[in-house]
DNA sequence: CGAACTGTTGATGATCGTCAACTGTAGTGG
DNA sequence: CCACTACAGTTGACGATCATCAACAGTTCG
């Protein structure tokens, strides 16, 4: 099974990273030169297995290319929960270069291409290029935005608004690497991992998804997921997208 | 109303701060003149509105140096989720530094005291230290991995084992800077508060911690919370501080 | 003394989980 | 070609957890 929508510039994955950056925050053409160097030349594979990271002492970042993929931690009653959720143009494992003990696992949600960045780049890049690495930063910084807005959905929203506003988030970061356009994206993903990231229990996510299609809050047969009316969905969700600091800001 | 805990180091803002760095990395005699540098000469205020931060443009972060704070969101219904809790040490805000639109809300939840960093002296050591830099960094991705914890808490245990763990997690931070030992804290917030960190309403906070009292897992009256048994809570709660990477790693 | 706040209790209902059975579909091997 | 299997999705019945509403108790403070 591949995803049936593509990178546009395949083969060459700092691309997506870059159109991350370039919504985030403004970088020049130099440093646009040393992301690609980074990534230039590092492999890009495959994975079919579940688990992206292995071993405990990593030396190398992972960036996903292609695919879905997640982080996930589980509990003594054997249940998971999924703590985030991994789009092209993500490092999976940032984490790793900084903190040498992991405390989740990373999972695949649908087949993915990967390429692995030497930490020994990134630590490079730390010492000399000051405003690159604060961009990194930045990026950390907006994955713990993330983190707290999954809070709040999920302590705070309804069954229905949480999933809704979920599928505005996800439609969102794949608008921005070029994945998704006219409310409507591939999402191949079960309705089991679906309970993973929401925190309920399939059948619950089955109900709701229901409500959702019902209320013509979404469309999803087969592999597309479609939003009929967006601002509808965005205000049923409550999802205001500032969290997620897409467009460039003021200095 | 006072927290009976002071800070050892009182009026010396940096010292709880250094203490925390100490714990998860080590850093030269030259990093924590820089450290104390950054904070020495800065006024520490005392904040008694509900509000630490005001305005679109900060231009300084804030640093808590004693009491308790946090970080939280209103949905439309009224109800607030609270997204982390801030103990001594805390940046409440290095978000301010590099993201220019702030997304949540910040509130004290005790009376507290806090520092004000200029952004521009965290410019100039993001330029000058890089060393430093990695670990502020290391700071962010370590509040990343305290709200992933928070979403595992939230969506797969039940309250009883939730309230719990938050309890074990916040001994611990408070044990890293001093402010916590033989298993007792002072944690002087209401069961109101409490309902917006756990997600649940105050009604079956209370019920919840009522159970944890009657299993003599907690006891708690008046402004003292303390654990009659470690090992049993940090069991029931499925606490594993690893995740708040308190100790010292090898590099 | 009364007001405001926090904690507590009881009654009731909504949301969500669990268990089990069943459907449709896509493979897989004889 | 047809069982047979595996898997994702769906439905119904039932129970557990949690929310809501209302009332009341204890404390602090003016």
């Amino acid at each position: 099974m591949q995803l049936p929508i593509h990178l546009e510039a395949n083969g060459y994955p700092a691309a997506s990273l870059l159109k991350k950056l370039r919504c985030r925050d403004t970088i020049s053409v130099d440093e646009e030169r040393i992301v690609e160097a980074m990534l230039e030349g590092q492999s890009v594979i495959d994975v079919r297995v579940d688990f992206i990271r292995e071993g405990d002492r990593p030396v190398a970042s992972t960036l996903l290319v292609e695919g879905y993929a997640a982080r996930y931690r589980m509990v003594e009653s054997g249940a998971r929960q999924i703590t985030a959720i991994h789009v092209p143009g993500d490092f999976v494992d940032f984490h790793s270069f900084l903190m040498k003990e992991m405390d989740h696992g990373v999972a695949t949600l649908t087949p993915c291409r990967v390429a692995r960045v030497p930490h020994a780049t990134l630590k490079s890049i730390s010492e000399t290029q000051s405003h690159l690495m604060r961009m990194f930063n930045l990026m950390a910084l907006i994955d713990g935005a993330i983190h707290r807005e999954w809070l709040v959905c999920m302590g705070r929203l309804p069954a229905p608004a949480h999933a809704a506003h979920l599928f505005c988030e996800i439609y969102m970061l794949l608008q921005a690497v070029g994945l998704a356009r006219d409310f409507a994206f591939s999402f191949p993903v079960t309705q089991d991992n679906l309970a993973d990231m929401l925190g309920l229990s399939p059948v619950h996510v089955n109900r709701t998804l229901q409500e959702l299609r019902r209320k013509d809050l979404i469309e999803w047969q087969g592999e597309v997921l479609r939003f009929p009316d967006w601002d509808r969905i965005a205000q049923f969700a409550e999802f205001d997208d500032t969290y997620l600091h897409l467009r460039n800001e003021p200095r």
